[in-house]
DNA sequence: CACCATAATAGTAATGATTATTGTTATGGG
DNA sequence: CCCATAACAATAATCATTACTATTATGGTG
């Protein structure tokens, strides 16, 4: 076989578009939703397969940030985010990773440790908008 | 009334005293296995309520890591965590919280910054040496 | 000490995100 | 054109957590 049998079908070109067009790093449910304008009928188990399967290909990356859903990143670049604690939406953290948290870190556990994430907490711009005018 | 109506009950006391004995950060599954041994009859419902009303009293803190279950911890004291990708333990990173990072992202977004956790992630000693003898 | 309002409980049902299953459809190489 | 199979839509199952309900326990007051 010459392909790896990876087919781009129109799901996956759909949930991939969307996903590059947005910086909110939607959830699973929030894509489908947004998908549906593309795919009229497309399931959003076939949202969550997609997902998981780009994320292992590293088209795309899986992020576990807090909170109960997952998100989704067409930015596969290591970077910090930052949730919103009201709406729980996420955006980055315009900073790069810094490796000397790491040997701080293996140095006062007996971890072997293999990277980190910094997740900030805040109110977005739209949320202090809502609150100022609400 | 004098006193605010809170009841430390065999329950809570049991649930308290298990908390403040590991270091682990457990689960509310993994402080229900280990407080039914002082109350065989507890209810997971029970644990789980009490986990939520204690840590809304600041008694306790409920950490929301990645995956999918929620951890409490009896060191209310802010502090960072490390997370073994392999059985989800998660232990504490002796390192105090650094209020430059938060200058940093705040001027890097649009939010109003409120805090940051940090998470690393590696492999535990116990599933190192899993590893090592498996 | 007995009473009573109510905090808290055990047991169970419901919810919500995610994953697995199943039968069907679409695709692309030979 | 055919066939193996990747991918699909629809739906059921799973798992952590939360909500509900009827019952029990507690502590202050008369």
């Amino acid at each position: 076989m010459t392909s790896d049998g990876f087919r781009l079908t129109r799901q996956r070109r759909a949930i991939l578009d969307e996903l590059r067009k947005v910086t909110s790093h939607p959830t699973a449910d929030e894509l489908y939703e947004a998908v549906r304008r593309q795919c009229p009928n497309i399931s959003l188990g076939t949202v969550y397969r997609n997902l998981e399967t780009m994320s292992a290909n590293g088209i795309i990356r899986r992020i576990d940030v807090a909170g109960r859903q997952m998100r989704f990143d067409a930015d596969i670049e290591p970077h910090y985010h930052i949730r919103c604690v009201h709406c729980g939406r996420v955006d980055d953290v315009g900073s790069s990773t810094w490796d000397r948290l790491e040997k701080l870190a293996s140095e006062s556990t007996e971890y072997e440790v293999l990277g980190h994430t910094i997740e900030f907490t805040g109110v977005c711009p739209a949320c202090k908008e809502r609150e100022r005018s609400g």
